[in-house]
DNA sequence: GTTTTTTTATGATTTAAATCATGGTTTCGT
DNA sequence: ACGAAACCATGATTTAAATCATAAAAAAAC
């Protein structure tokens, strides 16, 4: 059966005995969305934990002043929604698709009955949201005290650590992840270019230099 | 043992059993610190899981240009510390007393393995550390996007939330939190007093209209 | 194959908040 | 009790980034 092929390949169920992954391949569902289809939305009710099989979906938190911002891309393997699904709280962000998506589903009860019989997938994934927390942290940080130079940095190494040089993102993504305009980011970009740093096509982004990169992000330029 | 009575009154501990209590006091330390001492500091190794027992303490991240952003403050009953422990990473952040506590210290392998043994423990530090990513994502979001007034405001209520409707705060501390100058934070709030919507003794702010302040929250101001 | 939309680009202007500066109180240390 | 430090306050100036405006090239749509 498919589906025990994706969970026996996924991070959090490895160590899962061919009984356990039947068990859960019992109560998983498929579902398959297409470019820019919404998951969930922010604020609805958590029914659902996710596994992502195949595709990149993003994580976005929408604002009153209209200015939405991207707060995680998800790969395959990842899972998300298990916040809400354990604090049965509303979804805190929306999720939508990137690239074509096909997920695992677990209907909320049906998942938190498996957990309690599973502790290493607990152990798990309390890993998983502690890294997160250590993530949003960082960018807390960030937003907070930088410059908008050292925020696209940051955002670019962020990416590059996820999904390797080559970052499939319009600068109008880019300013929606690190919390500015476009234009801005179109000017600090077109300065990386020109310091050799990045390259970039149409919808493209190239690290060149990720040790020039690394320096600055971490040192104020001016010094 | 006055740690048995400590620990049966924590929030993540409370459902356990005598036994079970016994078992963790014999493995917890009891530590004490004083005003401004640091507990731990950013990026040092995660030895020791926390539980506060008294008083209260701060969570600051330290960053690179100097500025200083207070990420949380911990109350009686929270407990700190649990991502780095479980992650076995440095400390994302610094921990210093605010008022003289009095904490539970757990040794990072005592305290791994008697959770791998207490499911229900190990369920709550999930909703525990749900909670706090959740509300992480909310800081990022208003910082990415909010002027300074929203931002300040939020700030406020995330703390009455936790602290009641009186804040021992001063202005600095406040623009630690909410990632800006204290004088900003000083004309902002004076602004608010002006309206009526807080009033303040040195060191302390005190929320006299939270409808207003929410509603401030929210909507731009100027529509 | 032409039109429309999206992406990148760059210049001019505005503005919110930081920075710099100074002063008055209150509290703390000794 | 006294001076030093911490806290609150306000004004003037600067500046980083947003906003407004325009345009060219690439891609998508028809």
């Amino acid at each position: 059966m498919q589906k025990m092929q994706v969970l026996s390949s996924t991070p959090i169920f490895s160590g899962l005995d061919d009984g356990e992954l039947a068990d859960l391949a019992d109560v998983a569902l498929e579902r398959s969305f297409e470019v820019d289809e919404f998951i969930f939305w922010e604020d609805s009710a958590p029914e659902w934990f996710y596994v992502l099989a195949e595709g990149r979906i993003k994580v976005i938190k929408h604002s009153t002043s209209g200015k939405d911002l991207i707060v995680a891309f998800f790969n395959p393997g990842e899972i998300f929604g298990a916040g809400a699904v354990f604090e049965n709280k509303p979804y805190p962000a929306s999720a939508q698709v990137v690239e074509r998506a096909s997920l695992i589903a677990f209907k909320r009860d049906d998942f938190l009955r498996f957990l309690v019989n599973h502790i290493q997938v607990v152990l798990k994934i309390i890993n998983i949201l502690s890294e997160r927390l250590r993530v949003a942290q960082g960018r807390i940080r960030d937003l907070a005290g930088e410059r908008v130079q050292q925020r696209l940095v940051r955002t670019l190494i962020m990416l590059t650590s996820k999904l390797g040089k080559t970052l499939p993102f319009t600068r109008e993504e880019i300013a929606d992840m690190a919390g500015m305009t476009t234009e801005t980011v179109i000017r600090q970009m077109s300065n990386l270019k020109d310091r050799k740093i990045i390259s970039s096509n149409r919808g493209e982004i190239t690290i060149l230099d990720e040790q020039e990169l690394k320096l600055l992000s971490e040192g104020p330029p001016q010094v």
